[in-house]
DNA sequence: AATAATTTTTAGATTAGTCTAAAAATTATT
DNA sequence: AATAATTTTTAGACTAATCTAAAAATTATT
């Protein structure tokens, strides 16, 4: 049995631990989790303990298998609820990951299984995130930065890698969603700001913009 | 900001203080909980605090308004999750109750009031209760039990008293579902079963059964 | 290699919710 | 009205999760 707290500690240390195959430090999962160090040394000897985690002190952590059984569950769930909230709640994509931070923890197999089942199967979210399969199997495309094409690439967005919010409406308010097709026109080689063109229209989007969208070379 | 455990403090105190003005008793709530009687004593002092209950020592509390509107609001939220499981998951009206008691939590008017209209508004859940609206109304209809029906009455099943899946595989079993005609032909003096016609059917039950069986006259 | 800065852990408290056992109040029975 | 039975509250303890402040270990800098 795995408590709603020790879920999230779980997930965030999947999350952090994703890219770079080293140990998870507990300043990282602290800053993660909007907590301090000290709770989290706490937790992860509790997590250890209950072999989610391998823990030497000082030493961070790495997700056991058991571990990351849980974790991915947790992303599977988090994943197929937000893509319920836009699909058939008519929610927005910048609205739908906070209220998926409470509908990952509702524990139900027979909901999830029928709820993957009434959306269709779907394969990514609403951020163009990947979903877990049932048997915790994520298959991912080869999607690369946009700030690393080529000029003249043709490309279609497929993904976010920040969603926050602010970064999601700036996509909306430039006709920038998941599927559209764009252009690479120039690079500017002071700030590295790039030209896109979107259909007939043409757009300079900052480097930090282009640094936080995927596309997929078209 | 009111908690998960006091949402399910509130919640048990409004069901049990439907019927019947008088107060709930320490006891009452213990058992409905399932927990024990000083533990309640603790939570109904914090309820009081907070003003979601009036509670003298030793008379047993009441809601006031505010803890009334918190615990309708649970009830919309609890049935309509539960409409959207049958309706939408294919789950059997005895598989939701233990589900929404979770999804019941989740707290984000935005997703219920989409919830609402994604499910076309649904006046009643799929045990035949009434679904609070967005400003807490309650439509009641005029049911009565199928135990207080005369005999050459007839009737259409619309709700049940019990909701255990005992109770409710029992009439899945006998064929009768929400919605259903039955004819009351004879009730037996020694032991208050009585015989009902089924469409051509006939079938004798329980004065148990028909007691726990909602029903109004056609 | 010694010292400084940073990170991590420990020690001790706090809060929410629960429990057992005993005391106090209420209600029922003689 | 006194006693017995029941209900409710109090007192004190426990667990999960958190915090602050101080100690210990690690890493970076001189
Ligand atoms: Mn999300
Ligand atoms: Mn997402
Ligand atoms: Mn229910
Ligand atoms: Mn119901």
């Amino acid at each position: 049995m795995v408590t709603l707290t020790e879920e999230n500690y779980i997930k965030a240390i999947y999350h952090l631990g994703k890219y770079g195959a080293n140990n998870v430090s507990t300043n990282a999962i602290a800053k993660e989790m909007e907590t301090k160090a000290s709770s989290v040394t706490d937790m992860v000897k509790k997590l250890s303990e209950k072999s989610y985690v391998d823990y030497k002190k000082y030493q961070g952590v790495t997700l056991t298998n058991k571990g990351k059984e849980v974790a991915v569950n947790i992303v599977r769930k988090h994943r197929l609820w937000e893509v319920f909230l836009v699909e058939k709640l008519n929610f927005s994509w910048d609205e739908v990951h906070e209220v998926a931070e409470h509908l990952e923890h509702i524990k139900s197999k027979k909901l999830i299984s029928q709820l993957d089942a009434f959306l269709g199967f779907p394969t990514h979210d609403p951020h163009g995130d990947p979903i877990p399969d049932k048997t915790g199997k994520i298959k991912k495309i080869d999607k690369i930065l946009l700030s690393e094409a080529e000029i003249g690439d043709n490309c279609i967005c497929v993904g976010v890698q920040d969603s926050s919010s602010d970064f999601l409406k700036y996509l909306d308010k430039n006709d920038i969603a998941l599927g559209t097709a764009l252009k690479v026109c120039h690079r500017e080689p002071f700030d590295n700001s790039i030209t896109i063109k979107i259909k007939t229209k043409e757009l300079i989007i900052s480097n930090m913009i282009a640094n936080n969208l995927f596309v997929k070379l078209s």
